[in-house]
DNA sequence: AGTGCGGCCTGTCCGC
DNA sequence: TGCGGACAGGCCGCAC
């Protein structure tokens, strides 16, 4: 789910509560994440006080002091600011309580995200170390997707969505940057010219900028910091829409399966 | 090295 | 109304 404009929304909105705070207490009723909540995550975290909050692909970075906090929202996962004690619904599975009396809660029906621990430099950890860059960052430019495709015959919206070539950049947000750029998502990556990729670089900042001014995209799960839901579903002009009109011509958004993920496209204006 | 797939989980929706 | 199956925003780890 969360793709990296609902990752930015959340840190934004659950930064402010956090930063400065001390942590009284760390209450885990699931420990059975992605990966098993280390225990240093009671055992460290539970004193330090929080210095930042940042965010590095679709990974939160909460630095404690001793060490950092790592956070991932999977599909379906949120992590919000509620008042402690506030009533525990069935999938929210860890608070990080706050000397504020405020808690850092995290929900994930679907339990694909992740709740790491690291003492070292975050960026060197594995998950982190070999990612591609940010796409809103001055490294990400069509030089380099340019160049990182050259001999590749992965279409591609599967290629952009590789976080070894650009990070941040889900289903949703590949589906819509590819319709903006007038790319077909099926077209080798290694046979889109220059030139094309210009526009496809310019179309993802775009578009992941838009989405976060409207909050990230809700589709069913997702809150941002504060529980809000995202209002980006709205500008939405391929995903979800198979049948339905292009919103640019006269044809009708087209639905295939790319990568075993569900690909969105008008075939008059994507080529 | 690049590519394709299974798997991790729960919830929802659709067709029978 | 119940039930099986497909599918859903991510992404690691494996086999080829």
């Amino acid at each position: 789910m969360p793709e990296l404009p609902e990752v930015e929304t959340t840190r934004r909105g659950i930064a402010p509560a956090l930063e400065g705070q001390r942590i009284t207490e760390v209450i885990i009723r699931q420990r059975r994440l992605r990966w098993p909540i280390p225990p240093e995550l009671e055992t460290v975290l539970t004193g330090q006080t929080v210095r930042t909050v940042q965010r590095r692909a679709k990974y939160l970075l909460i630095n404690a002091g001793k060490g950092h906090a790592l956070a991932h929202l999977g599909m379906s996962g949120s992590l919000r600011i509620v008042p402690a004690g506030w009533p525990v619904q069935k999938h929210d599975h860890v608070d990080i309580r706050l000397a504020s009396g405020q808690a850092l809660r995290y929900t994930d029906p679907r339990r694909f995200g992740a709740l790491l621990w690291t003492a070292d430099d975050p960026l060197l950890h594995p998950l982190l170390a070999s990612l591609g860059p940010e796409p809103l960052s001055d490294a990400f430019t069509a030089e380099h997707l340019h160049r990182l495709a050259q001999g590749r015959r992965a279409p591609v919206k599967t290629f952009i969505m590789d976080g070894h070539v650009v990070v941040g950049v889900g289903n949703i947000y590949a589906n819509e940057a590819l319709f903006m750029a007038g790319i077909s998502p099926l077209r080798a990556a290694g046979e889109v010219t220059l030139g094309r990729y210009e526009a496809l670089v310019t179309a993802i900042r775009t578009v992941l900028s838009a989405a976060i001014t409207q909050g990230g995209t809700t589709l069913r799960d997702y809150v941002g910091g504060h529980g809000d839901p995202g209002f980006f579903k709205q500008q939405l002009q391929v995903y979800d829409r198979a049948g339905g009109g292009c919103l640019r011509c006269q044809g009708t958004i087209q639905i295939k399966r790319v990568g075993q993920r569900s690909t969105y496209f008008c075939d008059r204006c994507q080529d």
